[in-house]
DNA sequence: GCATTAAAGACGC
DNA sequence: GCGTCTTTAATGC
């Protein structure tokens, strides 16, 4: 019973976000277009950002100047929370990925403001940036000594903890990534991801359509869901 | 086992 | 119609 746990047991959208407050909105808010760059790396980390509406990537360079997605995240999740951690630089980049993404962007002290007067709310904080450097890390080693079907299997699994929708005799997941989404997320080409699911769906293991997976054994994924 | 290349169908604006 | 997304197949390492 963990599915959406960051928005199910506190609201961080109604909290960081009260759309009511006219003020509130106009500083805090800020739109951007697919591409454009929210922030750079070794840029100052002042802020913490809510997604309120499009998507956002979080990317990082390695030394051979291939990109690596570390995340692509949707409504209602944060992003740039290592500033809350005392990292004074970013060491990712993050970008809009779609066109008429909008941001609520925190300053770093009114996050500790809000964080001291809503215990609920740090302790979500926290519980996020710890379920996030425990993913990513998982999934930087698997991009060396693991095979592009594990790498999506357990990327799957992931998406089920943070979208998964436990039904009567399937998962379902909301997902919103595209093939070539899911291909950056593990590090391969989206024609190996389009032929590895289909090959699990032959198998009766999942289906799939747009950005939506049903999942039909949860065993194979790593999901108990006792 | 997977990347690369190519070609074509599906779908939304 | 055009860009985006997905599927399928051929080929090579």
């Amino acid at each position: 019973m963990q599915k959406l746990w960051f928005l199910e047991e506190v609201d961080l959208y109604k909290i960081l976000c009260p759309t009511k407050v006219k003020a509130f909105e106009k500083d805090h808010f800020k739109w951007y277009r697919k591409g454009d760059f929210i922030y750079f790396q070794n840029e100052r980390a002042e802020k913490v950002f809510l997604v309120s509406r499009g998507r956002v990537k979080i990317v990082r360079y390695n030394e051979e100047g291939d990109e690596i997605v570390h995340a692509i995240l949707q409504k209602g999740e944060i992003f740039g929370e290592m500033a809350l951690m005392g990292a004074s630089q970013r060491d990712d980049i993050a970008i809009a990925g779609s066109d008429q993404t909008a941001l609520c962007a925190m300053n770093v002290d009114q996050m500790y403001q809000l964080m001291r007067d809503n215990q609920r709310f740090e302790l979500t904080i926290l519980k996020v940036i710890g379920l996030k450097l425990k993913k990513l890390e998982r999934r930087l080693d698997q991009l060396f000594f693991k095979d592009a079907k594990t790498r999506l299997i357990e990327l799957i699994h992931d998406f089920y903890e943070s979208y998964g929708l436990v039904q009567e005799q399937q998962i379902l997941i909301k997902h919103h990534c595209t093939q070539q989404d899911i291909a950056d997320l593990i590090g391969t080409r989206r024609e190996t991801v389009s032929t590895l699911l289909k090959e699990m769906k032959g198998a009766d293991l999942l289906d799939y359509q747009n950005k939506q997976l049903t999942i039909f054994k949860p065993e194979y994924f790593g999901i108990r869901t006792t």
